[in-house]
RNA sequence: GGUCCCGUAGCUCAGUUGGAUAGAGCACCUGCCUUCUAAGCUGGCGGUCGUUGGUUCGAAUCCAACCGGGAUCACCA
């Protein structure tokens, strides 16, 4: 877990020596780094960072104003950066001097703020791990964004990301699929259908399931018992001896699956492409679900599990406040478990350098990936430590839970679709883009409505349940990623009408040669909308670090919004291009595209194009 | 029933290493386009932070109990 001052940016980091210097010369006294605490100064008050001293009392023994005075002289006197100081109640704020800002935003100007080093260390995140039987769907969306925002934040916080999934390609709920098309399907395929392959494979999913419901009654209206029937129907007993088929590698069965399970990866891919995601390793369970028995074994012979009377193997997670657990059937076969633990351990021999394991599953599956950890630690598998559980939350629609048997699913394709109309619609209404070419729109619309889905999945903390409101999403004002995306094109489009009116503007912005750069001779004095600006471009690196510790894409994407907000405010009551003093001119100049440059790469990190122009 | 998660404005969400008068967006009302893109910006309305107790200088944040919602506890995946 992150300690408290883990997150701090470079100006913390300057001053909490400070701090702990001053309390030794004030107070002769040690003062815990970690209980200090800086925060942003709040709006009503002068200042940009805030040191509450009341936990320091008992340190000073003196009053809450003495204290807070004491160390904020203490700062003013000693510390280059701090301007001013006061003192209210027990808070003391702290203003930074404006040549420490202006020093930022050059250095903001000139390279790349949120360039982390290499770190060394190779990650692995899994995520997406579809069924075959069926398209993606909503709840995939929010997984496959989820994933994929993180695996692009570490990346860009130094680590070597291996993207992974494992795909659901054999078990009963594919052969229903394959039983239904013989019955159903007239051979019927996407290429005579024009049906995108998962959706083809889906229909007959269902197919089945009608099916099997009319056969169900029928069985019932003979006299047979429900629960009885429901296991008894012709459909359902070919499907079983269609796994054992499958199971027993009967060529023709396996030559079905192979083609029905090939139109789905043709949809699936087309369906990832639009969504910009890709893996580097991807498992299919069809080959791995023999695996992690011979562990299991290995365990019980080690006595790390029991054996039950009955033949099968249990692991006793009483210790850990957990109960038993079945790790293989009394006839020796395998469960979803056994395959788990099988796989974890085939990676880690595959990626021997790997650091983190990280599974993007739903929340449901909190308790299994807890039992999953501890056996894996009790089998002594050193790495088991790097085991993480990215949970997330379910979505929720307006009347609740989604639920394909009531046609409440919402397809992944078709929203996207969706998005997309919208925002041609309101870009055509607002025809600001008459000039561009008919695929120049195709691909500016597709970049916002994606923005607009991604974001609106994203922003939520992931752990927590959402509700997806195809209203609310579709919306492009407001806190949406649009809104972000045109904050940074309105950026490029003064840009570039900065290099048409200025040709020479290169000389006069911002840079080591411009007077306002240093706080010695002519010290420009920061207009509230600029220090605003700047304060949060300061925050973000350490809000991409601790969105990385966290594997929390929410934090970054509201910390941007913020940003735009801020440079919004800005925007509206600082004139840029319309500047006569080019030193002035310059600086804005500098620090929108600081701004531009920043929600390009933040906006990366979750996944989102930003257009130079909407 | 056991375990875990959640409950903040009409709606959707921030804020939760304990700190100042709890913030945004949407919705509703209100101003701002002959001036750098109005997918924008102003102002207003809107709160018993589920309830009750506790811990302390201080609680939306920590603890306990209760109320309400969800998940999970399969020789399913």
């Amino acid at each position: 877990m992150p300690s408290p001052n883990m997150f701090q940016d470079r100006l913390q980091a300057i001053l909490l020596p400070a701090v702990q210097a001053a309390f030794q010369a004030n107070f002769q006294k040690e003062v815990d780094p970690k209980a200090v605490s800086f925060q942003p100064t709040r709006p009503e008050f002068e200042g940009d960072l805030t040191i509450n001293v009341f936990p320091f009392l008992k340190i000073s023994g003196k009053g809450p104003e003495q204290t807070a005075t004491a160390i904020g002289a203490y700062l003013q006197e000693h510390v280059e950066v701090v301007d001013r100081f006061n003192v209210v109640k027990g808070f003391l704020n702290i203003a930074i001097a404006d040549s420490y800002w202006l020093d930022f935003l050059r250095e903001a100007a000139e390279k790349d703020i949120l360039q982390f080093p290499s770190n060394g260390k190779q990650v692995m995140v899994e995520y997406a791990s579809p069924n075959t039987n069926k398209p993606l769907h909503l709840g995939h969306m929010r997984n496959i964004f989820l994933g994929d925002a993180v695996c692009r934040i570490l990346k860009a916080t130094g680590n070597e990301v291996i993207r992974a999934q494992v795909i659901n390609d054999r078990g009963i709920h594919i052969c229903k699929s394959m039983v239904a098309w013989q019955h159903y399907g007239n051979g019927e395929t996407p290429a005579s259908s024009g049906l995108k392959g998962d959706k083809l494979v889906g229909k007959y999913y269902v197919e089945f399931d009608k099916n099997h419901k009319l056969q169900i009654a029928e069985l019932v209206a003979a006299g047979t018992p429900g629960p009885e029937a429901e296991k008894k129907t012709p459909l359902i007993l070919e499907a079983q001896n269609m796994l054992r088929q499958w199971e027993a590698n009967d060529p023709e069965v396996r030559a079905l699956w192979s083609t029905m399970n090939g139109w789905v990866y043709d949809g699936f891919n087309t369906t990832y492409a639009r969504m910009g995601v890709g893996f580097d390793s991807v498992y299919h369970e069809s080959g791995t679900y023999l695996l992690g028995k011979q562990d299991i074994l290995d365990g019980l012979a080690k006595g790390v599990f029991f054996k039950k009377d009955d033949g099968s193997v249990w692991v006793d997670n009483a210790p850990e406040g957990l109960d038993e657990k079945v790790l293989l059937r009394g006839d020796g076969t395998s469960l979803y478990i056994t395959q788990d633990i099988g796989t974890a351990i085939q990676r880690f021999k595959e990626f021997p350098g790997l650091s983190q394991l990280i599974y993007t599953v739903g929340n449901e599956q909190d308790y299994h990936f807890k039992v999953l950890f501890i056996i894996l630690k009790k089998l002594g598998y050193s790495w088991a430590d790097g085991l993480h559980h990215l949970s997330y939350g379910m979505v929720d629609l307006p009347h609740g839970k989604m639920k394909s048997r009531e046609g409440t699913v919402v397809d992944a394709d078709d929203l996207m679709a969706e998005m997309v109309q919208e925002a041609r619609n309101t870009g055509e209404e607002l025809s600001k883009l008459d000039d561009l070419s008919g695929a120049e729109k195709d691909e500016l619309f597709e970049q916002i409505g994606m923005a607009a889905l991604k974001y609106f999945l994203l922003k939520v903390d992931p752990k927590k349940r959402m509700l997806f409101d195809p209203k609310a999403s579709i919306d492009l004002q407001g806190h949406t990623g649009p809104f972000i995306q045109y904050t940074h094109a309105r950026i490029r489009s003064l840009l570039r009408k900065a290099d048409t009116l200025f040709p020479a503007v290169e000389a006069t912005v911002f840079s080591e040669e411009a007077p306002m750069n240093t706080g010695t001779t002519d010290i420009y004095a920061l207009l509230p909308e600029e220090r605003n600006v700047i304060k949060l471009l300061h925050q973000m690196p350490a809000v991409l670090q601790e969105s990385a510790v966290k594997l929390d894409p929410a934090a970054l994407a509201n910390q941007t919004y913020e940003l735009v907000k801020a440079y919004n405010g800005f925007y509206q009551t600082v004139p840029v291009l319309k500047e006569e003093d080019a030193d002035k001119r310059g600086f804005r100049l500098s620090l929108s595209r600081a701004v531009a440059d920043v929600v390009k790469k933040v906006m990366d990190c979750l996944g989102i194009a930003v257009p130079e122009r909407m």
